[in-house]
DNA sequence: ACCTAAACCTGGGCGC
DNA sequence: TGCGCCCAGGTTTAGG
């Protein structure tokens, strides 16, 4: 769920059936994924539910906040009678890891293949001094997520390219210079704006540059349309898939045609990541 | 300041 | 069916 569609879609789905409902009780399955103390939260009811970056916080309504980030594989669904999907029902599972109940018999479930997420309490008016939050760079979609703080305006994205000898597509991923990108728009914003994911990030022309920008919000926005990428284990507030893996141009299409011209689609490896792009239309 | 590899974990897919 | 290997939407840390 990783990147920015995928976890704005989660909070969109918290925020319907969470605010102004009571957590009744929390058992803590696997220690490692939770910090904090329960009493803090237990009998609180949830206010507000934030998104900065790929991180969620979800305010309460006694000082205290839960700020959550699902990393890789982990997964927030609710069930109740609003949702009874089969998905729901099957839960808890071995990988549930976290069970919040919640007032009118529902739940909310934490659940995490790898184990690499976090829930943590904390007093409300210290979450911006944690990492996650004053670390973040800007937000690509100030202003169609109701979360995040600063936009990441066309000049601000001029800034944080120039001069920089790294590559272009590790920049894009780095969370401190641009909040909520990850592998897979990173990948396809370089697609749809024909840049090769290798190049210095300060090697751009200025009609690069837009045209990158403007790819990025693109991207973004088709992940958000299509309810976020499944390519794995990701799943929305009520346990159903995204569909953006559908539409996806390059991720994850290694020797594939290229959705322009047909050549197959080239993997290297980008600051320890998998890199998908086209040789013939990105240069 | 910058780059890489490894670490945190489990499971799925592939070749043999 | 099983084994070994490589892959995975992220981030942090250690080392060069």
């Amino acid at each position: 769920m990783p990147e920015l569609p995928e976890v704005e879609t989660i909070r969109r789905g918290l925020e319907k059936y969470l605010v102004g409902r009571k957590i009744e009780n929390v058992e803590v399955r696997l220690a490692r994924i939770f910090q904090g103390d329960i009493k803090d939260i237990t009998g609180a009811k949830f206010k507000d539910i934030k998104r900065f970056g790929k991180a969620l916080v979800l305010d309460l309504n006694n000082g205290y906040s839960l700020a959550i980030h699902v990393k890789m594989t982990g997964q927030l669904v609710y069930k109740g009678k609003e949702n009874s999907s089969e998905f729901a029902k099957q839960l808890p599972s071995k990988f549930t890891h976290v069970i919040f109940t919640l007032d009118r018999g529902a739940f909310l479930f934490y659940n995490d293949i790898r184990q690499f997420g976090w829930i943590k309490v904390l007093k409300t008016q210290e979450v911006q001094k944690q990492n996650f939050f004053k670390d973040l760079g800007p937000e690509p979609l100030v202003g169609q997520t109701s979360s995040g703080q600063s936009n990441l305006t066309l000049d601000k994205f001029k800034e944080i390219i120039s001069n920089k000898s790294t590559n272009i597509k590790v920049l894009l991923m780095d969370q401190k210079k641009i909040a909520g990108v990850g592998n897979i728009y990173a990948n396809d914003a370089l697609f749809l704006a024909g840049i090769d994911p290798r190049r210095p990030a300060k090697s751009l022309a200025e009609d690069e540059i837009v045209k990158l920008y403007k790819a990025i919000i693109e991207v973004l926005k088709r992940g958000l349309k299509y309810g976020g990428s499944s390519e794995n284990t990701y799943v929305n507030a009520l346990g159903e898939t995204g569909s953006y893996q559908e539409y996806a141009l390059v991720y994850g299409k290694t020797g594939k045609p290229c959705p322009k011209c047909g050549t197959p689609i080239e993997f290297v490896r980008l600051g320890g990541r998998g890199t998908f792009f086209c040789s013939s239309c990105q240069h």
